[in-house]
Formats: structure tokens, sequence, C-alpha cells
DNA sequence: TATGTTTTTTAGATTTGTCTAAATTATATT
DNA sequence: AATATAATTTAGACAAATCTAAAAAACATA
């Protein structure tokens, strides 16, 4: 079954919010959506006809099985063309996102699957999240937050929560990269702001809200 | 500018169409695009309006500058891409049409010129047809028959006069294919027949009945 | 619990691209 | 040149995806 880019665009939005929330609402999905609760409404009540979606008015809804295998189809397209753009196309990890967001809509089963062996089928994107495999199974990677990081700790840069341009903007003026080796120096209890040391660079200060977002994986 | 997909689709075909008749024709361009002519008429005004299209009612029309240009990138994605399917992924000549269909339509300029590079800039698609270049300059193949081939010119089969099932069935015993790459080594007066190197096979020969409808595309 | 606020849905409109059927213009034929 | 035929355009409708404004339902709290 093919489906439109903008039903597509529902489904993934609504599989990401799910993960984080379980049920989604509908104003926190025409958030995410930058669109109007009226349209959501709208749409909602075409993919519950097609099955995609658990919906009762008023109730808020998720995706059904069918829905979230389609949803996990998108998402593993994203990220192999990332995956692409930012290894074979030598573009910068904080530029791929839009270019994705076109490609993702790509409908080839057979262009997926070949591109993922051309890549010899890689287990993260460049921001680190994971790519279903053909199948649509997804590996959970384990990781904690730099908050909750112990101090002197010696950690990996594993994943970044917020993909806004802004954030990856940020992380790059800093120099923070996937794959970045680096430990907590020291944390401030008055604003939850943070010291890090990364390998081979001056250390630096992030916000809590940064930090937040910057996960990393470490030897236990 | 950024046009919809539907758009890009029209400009494309229509610079197809006029390649070959010069002004084109409202059924023309509905045959092309599988559509109904009042569709087309329709989609005309829109161009015009945009100074995409030269464009009389009942007179016919062809791309204005800008329309061209628009079109010729087009077909500059189109073919980079067909390219990368064939070349990178492995997919056959005759199967990446459709995929092309879609990837054709992806916005980014900057995606297409790293692509290119990627790919060391091809001249030509898998086809043999001619990939403009970034600034839209497309070298123009000629066709013409093997009999009037130059000796020792590297062209490529683009198209068949005599389709009978008594020719293919020719052309398949001597593995001569849409898109082979070919030079003439020699040909004789006698009896008008020709030496054909087909690139990565054996030297062959085929009379003049033959050499006759097998037409090939070559860089001037 | 009654009332006010927020969230969600409905009603009706708009845009883009398509369609059918009818009208108009161009072309071909006698 | 008159008329028949073919090509093209117009008129009016429809589906998808969106919007605004208003109504309905859910919730929060006094």
């Amino acid at each position: 079954m093919k489906y439109s880019s903008s039903k597509e665009n529902y489904l993934k939005s609504i599989f990401h919010l799910q993960e984080e929330d379980g049920m989604v609402t509908t104003n926190q999905l025409a958030g995410a959506l930058q669109t109007r609760p009226a349209s959501v409404t709208d749409m909602l009540k075409k993919l519950k006809s097609q099955k995609l979606l658990l919906y009762e008015k008023y109730k808020g809804f998720k995706l059904s099985p069918e829905g979230k295998k389609v949803a996990i189809h998108i998402v593993r397209k994203h990220r192999l063309w990332e995956f692409f753009l930012v290894n074979k196309l030598n573009f910068g990890w904080d530029e791929v996102h839009e270019i994705a967001e076109e490609l993702e809509h790509i409908s080839s089963k057979k262009l997926i699957d070949r591109l993922d062996a051309y890549l010899e089928f890689p287990k993260t994107d460049p921001h680190g999240d994971p790519i279903p495999d053909s199948n649509g199974r997804l590996t959970i990677a384990r990781q904690v937050d730099l908050l909750n990081l112990p101090l002197h700790k010696l950690a990996e840069v594993s994943s970044i929560g917020d993909q806004s341009a802004e954030m990856l903007e940020l992380l790059s003026h800093k120099n923070i990269q996937l794959g970045s080796k680096l430990e907590v120096k020291k944390k401030f209890t008055f604003d939850n702001s943070i010291e890090l040391k990364i390998k081979n660079q001056p250390t630096i200060t992030v916000s809590e809200h940064v930090a937040k977002n910057i996960f990393v994986k470490y030897d236990e």
C-alpha cells in the first residue's frame, strides 16, 4: 500500500510522540507538525478509516500495529538516507535532516534495501539513532543523558535528543559530535549547568537544557 | 523557486516533446502524461501565468527560457539518479526509470551537485542520454545508424529500427542491446558489412541490412 | 457540583490538480 | 466556400489537504 507524503508524515510524528508518551493528543501532534488542530482531526479520521490508527474521538490515539509498521519503515528510510548523505556525499550531520525529510517518501522498497546493503547495513544514523532493519526490527541502545553521567567517568557521545537546527548548530560550534569522548568535570546545582572536558579540547560549559539532550555510553 | 511534482512533470514532458517537434500540442502532451486534454489546458494556463511557458490558446506552445532551465534541471536530476542506481546500487538499466521518476523531484540543489561529484561527473546516463551539467549545459548526442558512425568513435546503442522478432533474435544472439557501448573497427566497401567491437566482448561482424537498423548516440 | 477554561471536533471555505460533458476554434474534405 | 471532423478550451464538479470560526466535550477548580 502506498500513502501520501502527508499521511506518512503524520504516521512518523505519531510514532515518535508515542515512543515518549504512550498516548498522543491532537494538540501535541499539531505542534509537532506545525499545523492546526483542526487539520490534525481531519487526518486522524482518514488514518482511522484506513486502520492505521486506534482513535476514539476526544480520547487520544496511537498507531495500530499496521500503522506502526508503516511508520518504522519511514524512519528506516529517513535514517538510511541520512547515513548516505553524511558518509558518502560528505554532508555535515547538521544539514541532512531536511533533505532526508524528502527522500524518506521515495517508495521503492528495493531501492532502500539496496541502499542498506551498499552502506553495509549501518546500525545507527549520524545522530546516533538506531536504524530499523528490513523487517522493521529496531535495536534500542542503552544510554544516559549528561545530567546523569557520574562525575569523572569517561564516556562517548552516542545520540542527540533534540535535533533541531539550533541544537545542532550549538553542538557543531562547541565541537561536540557523535563519538566525542568526554567526562563531566563539575556540576553546578545552582542552575544544573555542567562543565565538560572533551578529549583533546579545552573545558567547556553547557546548560541543563543542552546536557539533557546529549546522550552517552560508558562502561559500567 | 520550487514547483510541484506535477508541474515538474509537465515541464519535463514538454521539454522532451519540443526537442522532437518544435511546437507541442495539447493532445501530444496529454498522451505523454497519460492524462486528459482538459487537464493539460488547465495546467498550461498555470505554467503561462508563472512565465514558464509561451502559450497562445489554440495555437500550440513551448517552454520559455526560464521553463527550459527548470526542465533541464529536472532532466539532470533524473539522469544522475539513474546513473547512481545502476553504477552504485547495481540496478539493471531497465529497472531504474520509475525510481528516478520519484527521485527527480527531490529539491536540494546541493544534494544533486554533491551526487554529481560523488559519481565523478558522468556525461551520460545508463541509457546513453547526456546528463546536463550544473549550469544546465547539455551536450547534444546525435543519433545515427551504424553505417554513418565514424570509425573508432565510442557510441551507445540508442534504438532499433526494424523491431521484428527476427531482428531481435539476431541482436540477442550477438549480445547487442539498448545501451551497449561499441565502436566500429572496420567497414568493408565490398558489401557494406561492418566489424564492431562491443565493450567487454569479442569483435563481431554485421551486414549492411543489420547496420542500417541499429541507431547509436555519441558526443560531438 | 457548577462553572470557567482548555482541548477537540465540526462546519464550511480554499487551493491544487484532476475529471466529464459541452462549447468553441481550427482543420480537412467535398 | 460550406460543412464535417478533430483538437482545444470552458464550465462545473470532485478529492485531498489544509484553513478559520464556531460548537461540543473534557478538564480543572473554586
